[in-house]
DNA sequence: GTCTATATTTCGATAGAC
DNA sequence: GTCTATCGAAATATAGAC
């Protein structure tokens, strides 16, 4: 809450306009490769002025981190503490799908700074708290769950991940409702539990 | 060549030494993280001593993205002209694959310094290679393909991707073998040309 | 081939005026 | 809230001795 700003209702505050641009720089050239007065510029400000705002580079990229770190809670809250299936896991997915097209950049940013937001992870001491991104990793690795379920899961993941996130703007000529539905159509051929045709397949 | 070397059996020459170090450290830390220093350093050497084997840091990275490139080289020779369908993709797949699951690093080193890559991409003036990555993204976007083929090809390349690369050490418990047989069942499943309703299922 | 300097640049961050 | 000016640190890269 930058002080005692007079216009109530202006559209957007300067440092929700600080980090929409941070955020356009952070995926196109990464943190490390983007410079204050790269930010700056665009704003009609100089560097300088950014520190009235966020305290440091590295607090500009945490304020975007919470951005997806609240998409996170809200999934986790979804999930509940109902044991992980490959049906609660589809449901699962399809949430996410839907927040990953909707919030494409933020996704973005960290797909393409993961270095950085580990170094400043660590430097913050801000270990302890119920990151999505832990719990999703935690999960693929329950070793009380078959290999090929996990496989399965982690790949349905994947399918959505590389279609809207690693496929460039391949599928931009394809509606969002089109895609959607493909994507749909492939996770559930991922995590159909087989059917028993001809051989019986063990998966416990 | 770094000069008239005298070892002519030295397990490793020095530049490749320097490769070496420099792949775990843009890995761990990141291309933009990573100082010349902290690279002599593991090799008892000064930084200076760097510029006697690479004449620039961006020329290291470029000399490990040689690596990669060198794969898709010959992954594109091997698909030959084939037109690009469902099951020649997942031949190509399953060579890549094995290409991935050999060269780790060299993988991981591209996804998370893509930021670092393109940079150094657009300064050196190189474009006109046939580069693969450029060809996949190519083919994902041919409008000749149906998005339905698109996304199935698109989501089998990241059901490799992610269980490979992006579950962190999740399957590390699994053999490579237990984990290959899981993830070309699941590309199967997804590139197999769904029968019309409780039809014949033709992977020839 | 590797070293000890050092040149040069850029960046994050601060001080203080307005 | 934003500016000008500057500090201090760190990085890439070079020069020249050995």
């Amino acid at each position: 809450m930058p002080g005692t700003g007079s216009d109530q209702a202006e559209a957007s505050s300067t440092r929700d306009r600080i980090l929409d641009v941070a955020l356009d720089l952070f995926v196109e050239r990464g943190f490390d490769g983007t410079s204050l007065r790269q930010i700056a510029e665009p704003l009609g400000m100089t560097k300088a002025a950014l520190y009235y705002h966020f305290e440091s580079k590295e607090a500009i990229l945490m304020a975007l981190h919470m951005r997806l770190h609240e998409f996170g809670r809200v999934l986790l809250a979804t999930v509940g503490d109902e044991p992980v299936t490959l049906e609660t896991w589809g449901k699962l997915l399809s949430e996410l799908m839907d927040q990953m097209m909707a919030q494409r950049k933020i996704f973005l940013l960290h797909e393409r700074n993961q270095a950085a937001f580990e170094r400043v992870h660590n430097k913050s001491h801000q270990q302890e708290h119920e990151d999505f991104e832990t719990w999703f990793r935690t999960t693929l690795a329950d070793s009380s769950l078959s290999v090929h379920d996990r496989v399965r899961m982690a790949g349905a993941f994947g399918v959505v991940f590389t279609a809207l996130f690693l496929s460039g703007d391949a599928f931009s000529s394809a509606t969002p409702d089109e895609l959607r539905d493909e994507l749909h159509g492939a996770v559930d051929d991922l995590l159909r539990n087989e059917p028993a045709t001809g051989a019986t397949l063990d998966h416990s």
